[in-house]
DNA sequence: CCCTGATTCGC
DNA sequence: GCGAATCAGG
C-alpha cells in the first residue's frame, strides 16, 4: 500500500486537466493535488499539450519565454514601455491645500499619503484630490503596475468583461 | 512585494 | 517523461 511515488496517474491527470481547463493557475492546482510543484504542473500541461490555455488570434507577444540559453550578458535594452493606462480621474492635483489635516477621519486600513508611497503601493487615488483627505490606495501593487491586484482588474478591464460589469465603480 | 505561465536542460 | 531553475512579464 501507499503509493510511495505517484506519478502522473491517469486520475492524477485527469484531475489536472480538469483544473486547467477551469480555469485555475497552475500553483493553485499543485496545491489542490498535492505532492507537485506548480513548475510540474506546468510542466506536465506543456507535455500534454494543454499550454496556451488563453490564445490570441493576434498571435501577440509569446510572454515570457526563456532565452535560448546564450548571450547571458546582452545589454539592457530600454523597453518603450508604451503602458499608460490613465487613472480615473486624477489629472487635476492642484498645488494648495496639500497640508495634511489632523482632523480627517480616514481609515488606516491601507491608505497613504504620497510621501508614504513605495514603489510596490497601489496608486489608485482615493478621495479628492482637492481635499486634505486624499489618499492613494497603498496596497501592495503588482510588480510592474501602478495598482494593486483590486484596482488593476478596474483598470484594465478588458472590452468583454466590461461589457457585463456595468456598475459604476467610483473611488473611495 | 506578490504573482502568472514558458522554456530549457540535467536527470 | 519529469520538474527545478530560470526566464519574461503582470
Amino acid at each position: 500500500m501507499m503509493e510511495a511515488g505517484p506519478g502522473w496517474t491517469k486520475e492524477r491527470v485527469e484531475l489536472l486537466k480538469r483544473l486547467w481547463s477551469d480555469g485555475r493557475s497552475a500553483s493553485q492546482i499543485a496545491a489542490e493535488i498535492g505532492g507537485v510543484s506548480r513548475n510540474a504542473v506546468i510542466g506536465k500541461i506543456h507535455r500534454l499539450g494543454l499550454a496556451g490555455r488563453v490564445l490570441k488570434a493576434n498571435g501577440a507577444a509569446p510572454a515570457g519565454g526563456r532565452r535560448p540559453r546564450a548571450e547571458t550578458d546582452a545589454p539592457l535594452a530600454e523597453t518603450p514601455s508604451v503602458l499608460a493606462p490613465a487613472p480615473p480621474a486624477l489629472a487635476l492635483i492642484k498645488p494648495h491645500a496639500a497640508t495634511p489635516s489632523a482632523s480627517v477621519a480616514l481609515p488606516e486600513s491601507a491608505r497613504v499619503t504620497i510621501m508614504e508611497l513605495r514603489e510596490f503601493m497601489c496608486r489608485w487615488p482615493m478621495g479628492d484630490p482637492s481635499t486634505p483627505d486624499f489618499r492613494f490606495c497603498g496596497d501592495r501593487a503588482i510588480s510592474g503596475l501602478p495598482y494593486c491586484t483590486h484596482h488593476s482588474r478596474i483598470a484594465y478591464q478588458p472590452a468583454a468583461e466590461r461589457k457585463r460589469d456595468r456598475k459604476v465603480v467610483g473611488f473611495r
